[in-house]
RNA sequence: GGGGGCGUAGCUCAGUUGGUUAGAGCGCCGGCCUGUCACGCCGGAGGUCGCGGGUUCGAGUCCCGUCGCUCCCGCCA
């Protein structure tokens, strides 16, 4: 990132590291920093001073300046420092292509140390892999690493570029309450004891949810805000207890207006960072569709092996298994992985795989040119094989994997198996990204072992379709979904109390519960809600991949670790017995 | 809560079938070096092989337990 300002000349510097170019040449210059890299001569000294904008070759000559020839020489790594001298021209020979300062060097007169540094528990300046929890009890020392920077930079600028989109269009910025009550996504809350009321907590919000719809009955139109939200679950490499949204709410709008607000932020943010992926808008999937050829509600549409549905090929086959899922309502499914020589240890992973999303086993196949080699092959007809090998486009040589379960298990564990594949052999092209919106999710889903209905979305989301058939009504959302990771969602809200009512009674939240838990916000339905929806994004996820990044703690400046072991960022603090007595409060 | 992987020098890692004094690169310390820019050359220091137990004549290596980290499932959009 490029400074935009000179630094206010004072008695540390007039000038930043990575900025002074050819065109200074001959004028004195003062600049400050890290010590990046030293080169003893023991003649001429070179030091490589770091900033923020970048890095500066400075020169100690013996002879000309031997008090700070001397004190070059005891200078180490990442010690503090103040330089003054002149901006000299490099020789040709001398010049380093490779360093946007490199036609130029400062020849220093005056050297002042202002801090000494211990030798650092690992190179700031290189881009190694070191363990992240070391890298977090150092933080500060990781933070000057490139990589740390670039990414806060990017995600800065990602950030700013979404605040000018949503200004210029007349949205307000509005801050909401941290210590609040619980709000209804569906994770864990955090919990923080409240002194004024022992026995009682505050919930941090899993999102701005009910305040922003307040907002939108309040009259403000258009809102948004950068938010924290807090969601009491364990970690994932995409997911944090504690992250940052975009979250956002219009009046008087439909779908189509929210997503073409998004689809304006985030065309503006692709563009600005320049983030190559199709400008908007965007396509369109459905829930459904999603599913089915992908096995996810999140599909990677990058590359191919699409799921195929074998169900009524195999329903009256001997093989036990397909038909007995078929009978059971489930279904047969598989994919084709094009041609591949797997090992039997290789399938032995993918079975395992498969079973790890819940599938009960995992059937593979080589398709030969007069029938299958697989453990079941003598299961099934010709007949039975040769329509597979049509649905799945199966030609001699491929291998076929093929999942018995239920509807929702066979396809989650298919699309696991499709990532799998697709990382495995480098299935996803280089530099190819896609982006579309999932629509039409049903509203509600069963939960067999609870026995009830549970919101997809959340229980404000507007449905469509029967209420009194919720298994068929679908809900109002749409998620924004990016090389297969999902980067945001929303949905139209309910605006009026009957139906919000009707949706409480069939999640079995009787009225005194949803008075108890969501009473300002369905006072505030009673008094004119208008129609309104809006959307979240997950910032950390989008910056994470604009950077590439595995993790969406590279992108966070001070991010829990995954365990939360890390004594700064992570772990609680231990409180004194007799603060807990005081707040009304036992220990576990 | 469950499953997989990992844990050896400050950092990143190698360490064969169990075999003598556990190695490399980088970093660090000292010396030499006036055009380097990952400077170079010479020398040096640095290890409870995560921890505990077991098998064995002998364990970094095999077994059991345990702790920590990490990825995933569950959970969470």
């Amino acid at each position: 990132m490029s400074m935009k300002l000179p630094p206010r000349p004072n008695r540390f510097r007039d000038a930043w590291t990575g900025q002074l170019t050819a065109d200074r040449a001959g004028t004195p210059a003062r600049v400050a920093g890290w010590v990046h890299r030293r080169r003893d001569h023991g003649g001429l000294i070179f030091i490589d001073l770091r900033d923020r904008s970048g890095i500066l070759q400075l020169v100690f000559h013996p002879e000309s300046a031997p008090e700070a020839h001397r004190i070059a020489h005891g200078l180490r790594s990442e010690d503090v420092l103040t330089a003054a001298g002149e901006i000299a021209l490099r020789d040709a020979q001398n010049v380093n292509p490779n360093l946007p300062t490199g036609e130029i060097e400062l020849a220093v007169a005056v050297v002042e140390v202002l801090a000494d540094a211990d030798t650092p528990p690992f190179p700031i300046d290189e881009d190694i892999d070191v363990d992240e929890n070391l890298r977090l009890r150092y933080r500060a020392l990781d933070l000057r690493r490139t990589p740390m920077r670039e990414a806060l930079e990017l995600r800065h600028d990602v950030i700013a570029t979404m605040r000018e989109v949503l200004n210029d269009r007349d949205f307000l910025e509005v801050e909401t309450p941290f210590l609040t009550r619980s709000t209804p996504e569906g994770a864990r809350d955090f919990l923080v004891p409240a002194r004024t009321a022992p026995g009682s907590f505050y919930a941090l919000p899993q999102s701005p949810q009910l305040f922003k719809q307040l907002l939108m009955i309040g009259g403000l139109e258009r809102y948004y805000q950068v938010v924290r939200c807090f969601r009491d679950e364990d970690s994932r490499a995409d997911r944090l207890p504690e992250f940052t949204q975009l979250d956002l709410e219009l009046s008087f709008v439909e779908e189509e207006d929210v997503i073409e607000v998004m689809e304006a932020v985030m065309g503006s943010v692709f563009d600005r960072t320049g983030f190559d992926v199709a400008p908007p808008p965007w396509p369109r999937m459905t829930y459904d569709e999603a599913v089915a050829r992908f096995g996810s509600d999140r599909p990677d549409t990058r590359f191919g092996l699409e799921l195929g549905d074998i169900s009524d090929a195999v329903a009256d086959s001997e093989f036990k298994v397909f038909r007995g899922a078929v009978e059971s309502g489930g279904i047969v499914a598989g994919l084709n992985a094009g041609a591949r020589e797997l090992p039997r240890s290789e399938l032995d992973a993918l079975t395992e795989l498969a079973k790890q999303h819940g599938a009960k086993g995992l059937v593979w196949a080589f398709v030969n040119p007069d029938g299958w080699r697989s453990p079941i092959a003598k299961f099934l007809t010709p007949q039975e094989i040769t329509t597979i090998n049509e649905r799945l486009g199966a030609a001699p040589g491929d291998l076929l994997l093929i999942v018995a379960d239920t509807a929702g298990t066979a396809r989650q564990a298919l699309g696991a198996l499709r990532l799998e594949l697709a990382r495995r052999f480098g299935l996803i092209p280089e530099g190819r990204h896609d982006i579309l919106w999932v629509t039409e999710f049903p509203a509600f889903e069963w939960r067999a072992e609870e026995g009830r209905w549970d919101a997809t979305h959340h229980p404000f989301t507007a449905p469509t379709g029967d209420l009194d058939d919720p298994a068929t009504a679908k809900s109002r959302a749409y998620d924004l979904v990016l090389d297969g990771a999902e980067i945001g969602g929303g949905s139209v809200r309910i605006n009026r109390l009957e139906v919000q009512q009707r949706v409480f009674e069939l999640l079995g939240i009787d009225r005194e519960d949803a008075q108890a838990r969501f009473g300002f916000l369905l006072d505030a339905l009673r008094y004119g809600a208008p129609p309104h929806g809006g959307i979240a994004m997950g910032v950390d996820r989008i910056v994470a991949i604009l950077a590439a990044r595995e993790s969406i703690r590279e992108v966070i400046a001070f991010p829990k670790a995954a365990s939360g072991a890390d004594p700064l960022t992570g772990a609680p603090a231990p409180v004194e017995p007799a603060q807990l007595r005081e707040l009304g409060l036992r220990l576990a």
